[in-house]
DNA sequence: ATTTTAATTGCAAATCATTTGCAACTGATT
DNA sequence: AATCAGTTGCAAATGATTTGCAATTAAAAT
């Protein structure tokens, strides 16, 4: 029951294979575009803008308008979760199967290095904020900042 | 020592005098523009986006322009706080004087409106977060979204 | 009260991330 | 191989925010 933070970080790499079935059984088509970044983002831990994605394609692989068209339906889809580390850009990660892929970095404020954060918002504060504005399915967007080791001068 | 969440919702507002003496402090111009924005943000409970400013003040009282540029110089001297609700959109708060502004929301999804919220993320947690990963000066960013009690249909 | 000077403003144009229109193209199915 | 909805590239549109610059003005100095 518990709805917070469920996402493991020690979970191992989802198959392609996994991933392109997804999207078969969504109706969607399997392109030459959708697999490499779905590779691109299977390989990486941290969340990526799509810039970055575009960065890592083989050039000319795709357009990045077709990058940004992936990332809104591979969202619509539950298969990536979308992060605002508040720079105006919007970031993306791979979320594994049955999983809402909620959870937390520590951003490096001037190397923008990035931490995986396993820790969330304790649950009964949570609710109880809920109950005491009678807001129903309340949650939240939580993200950490602060210098990193290589960066405190 | 705390240093999350000391915001006083319960605090009173601000004089206009209190405020224009803090940017005559800095060597700042008091001028007809600033005054408006001041009078408008001391007047309102929640964060204001630069076109709602914008849409408060009597028509021709300045440009959006002079807001943006209004707001970035508040948000450096300390005297507005900057939000980011997700979407794309930023919003500032007035801040108290001593008060380093920082607080939380609880956000309709669907009406938008707005609740200031007491709860911070648990200190010893964030120490904890910062400790493990040697990381310093951390902080955080936290907004909670939800359905405000006139929008669950 | 007038001068002086640096800060401020308005307006136009530039930036940046993201979205949209549309014709050409292609993966999946029959 | 034919079909057709889903996809893609490219150009253009959007929307928030920033920047360049000449004209204006608040506040300090005469
Ligand atoms: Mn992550
Ligand atoms: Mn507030
Ligand atoms: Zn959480
Ligand atoms: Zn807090």
């Amino acid at each position: 029951m518990k709805k917070n933070c469920a996402h493991k970080h020690t979970e191992k790499k989802q198959e392609l294979a996994s991933l392109t079935g997804r999207l078969r059984r969504e109706a969607r088509k399997i392109t030459g575009p959708r697999a490499a970044i779905l590779e691109i983002l299977r390989h990486h831990p941290h969340p990526l803008t799509n810039k970055e994605i575009f960065a890592e394609l083989p050039k000319g692989e795709c357009d990045l308008v077709t990058i940004y068209r992936a990332m809104q339906m591979l969202e619509k889809l539950g298969m990536v979760k979308r992060f605002d580390f508040g720079d105006g850009t919007a970031r993306f990660e791979l979320v594994g199967e049955g999983d809402d892929g909620h959870h937390h970095h520590l951003i490096c404020t001037r190397c923008a290095s990035v931490v995986e954060i396993e820790e969330c918002f304790p649950e009964e504060i949570e609710r109880r904020i809920a109950r005491v504005n009678e807001f129903t399915g309340v949650t939240h967007r939580l993200e950490f900042f602060g210098l990193c080791p290589g960066c405190q001068k």
